[in-house]
DNA sequence: TGACTATACAACTATATAGTAATATAGTTG
DNA sequence: CAACTATATTACTATATAGTTGTATAGTCA
């Protein structure tokens, strides 16, 4: 990465985008066990279809899974496992940073300071 | 990650999310050779300070940087160097499909479908 | 003290996108 | 063919935040 020039920068920046979001998470984790159709992947994220839909075409776009049309259903899976070595190395992070339970609470004051 | 609730899912969503923008990239990228203050990530980022100042506490509230002010300067460093193995797995991610290129300039299209 | 430098912050605009609702498309089955 | 199911897409609203500008704070030096 250190030799990455702007455009470069732009394209690991879209990818982190892409693992930005906790539904897309929740997604990729779904797919850790194989192929899902969308049906599926909706009742498992608790979401709806078209919601489901449009996360799983930008995963798609961005390279994170693959497509699969069979028969009336579109099955998607995992297109690079790797991804899943860069979730644990967060996840490692994150755990490490849990101790230091005030700091993380600063980051979700706005979502759940409401119980005034 | 395969064990995350709602929560964890969303703590790692916004780890990526700092992660997902191309000029906190570059500012980590500068810090890889050590600490440097703003005045120096400013010019090295080729943005203002006010902007640099703002992506700096981002990534210092997410706990990727360390800030110690010394004299007139405030330094920044590197929390945890693991961000940098994250990166190189994204890169990595991202070269295999620089060879699929025509997948790839689809994301980019909006952007710089100028230059045929 | 006042002038200067470095950093932070607040207010603002513009953009991106998450989520929703409605519709469209494509395959299946009778 | 019509009716049905699964998925995708479009148009929309609401929210988040990137980046800018101006200002405030704090340290340094004369």
């Amino acid at each position: 990465m250190s030799k990455l020039d702007d455009r470069g920068l732009e394209y690991v920046a879209k990818y982190f985008k892409a693992l930005a979001e906790p539904m897309r998470l929740k997604v990729l984790n779904e797919l850790r066990e194989g192929e899902k159709n969308v049906g599926q992947l909706k009742e498992l994220a608790g979401s709806t279809q078209a919601n489901v839909s449009k996360h799983l075409s930008l995963l798609s776009d961005y390279g994170l899974v693959k497509r699969e049309s069979r028969g009336n259903c579109v099955y998607y899976s995992i297109a690079d496992p790797s991804v899943y070595e860069i979730c644990e190395l967060v996840c490692g992070q994150i755990s490490n940073r849990l101790i230091l339970e005030a700091d993380i609470k600063k980051l979700f004051s706005s979502a759940q300071q409401s119980s005034t």
